[in-house]
DNA sequence: TGCATATAGTTGATATATCAATTACTTTTG
DNA sequence: CAAAAGTAATTGATATATCAACTATATGCA
């Protein structure tokens, strides 16, 4: 890894790989529900699978900063996927609602994920994913100590 | 992988992992230069290996889109790290170049970039690394076909 | 209790991402 | 050569990223 230049490196292979992704789902998205994103989709399942989560708490599973939560929220709640008010224990947080037709899109979108995921890993074995995963962690963890 | 939890998958470690790096790299860079982004010091790295790029085809490199090197660019000429002008024997190509502050930067930012990354690469084994590309290019694939 | 500190979320400013439409120019081809 | 097709870059609109400052509320501890 002594090469100077800019490009070849594993970084670019990252960039690009989670790149092509995010694109690829977003058009297979876009065939079934036309005014959703990627992100937006991952919200409704993670808010279906813990109803009480914090945007703090979604924002760290996403790895995406509060403010940009924020953002995403109130175009969530202006294209009618979601409602928010505030959470009567404690008055700093929302409590996020999945609407009717949040319902109908996570019923719709799931199996398209899921799809989209096992089309991306297609002709990696397990241990190759696993392998994968950990040497990506250990990228994370060198950059973040 | 039969996991229908939106979280705990590959793809999320992929995010973390360049996004992670892409902080820790933009904050060693803030360390010497205040106010260039680890996009734009990529590109004036680019432009010095290969001056007669066209902004196409360093977005081609960064995967980047065209629009989105139109507004880099812009901002990196208006900063004083590039001049942009028509290209005489293409009237529609731009020729960019570095000034003396951007020749300046590249100097001290190269060593910064190249330090960057094999921090955030430490621990791993060249063979780690050349599977983790292999593996990234496989998904790449996977999504562009 | 009462203040210091911490936490959840918002807002502003700026940078980048993405798609579509458009401009200006070049190349191809009939 | 002239029209058609292709290419490089820009622009507009909208979404997201990122940092810093701020608001409102909650909690810890003297």
């Amino acid at each position: 890894m002594q090469n100077s230049s800019p490009l070849q490196t594993v970084f670019y292979s990252i960039e690009k790989a989670i790149k092509e992704y995010r694109k690829y789902a977003q058009v297979s998205i876009l065939k079934h529900i036309s005014d959703i994103t990627l992100d937006q989709t991952l919200v409704l399942m993670i808010l279906n699978e813990t109803p009480q989560i914090t945007q703090k708490d979604i924002a760290n599973l996403l790895y995406k900063d509060n403010a940009s939560l924020t953002r995403i929220i109130e175009l969530m709640v202006k294209k009618g996927y979601l409602t928010r008010k505030k959470n009567h224990t404690d008055g700093r947080r929302s409590q996020l609602d999945i609407t009717e037709k949040g319902k109908a899109t996570i019923k719709k979108l799931s199996p398209v994920i899921i799809q989209n995921r096992s089309t991306a890993l297609e002709g990696l074995s397990e241990d190759e994913i696993s392998q994968l995963d950990s040497l990506l962690n250990k990228i994370t963890s060198n950059c973040t100590k």
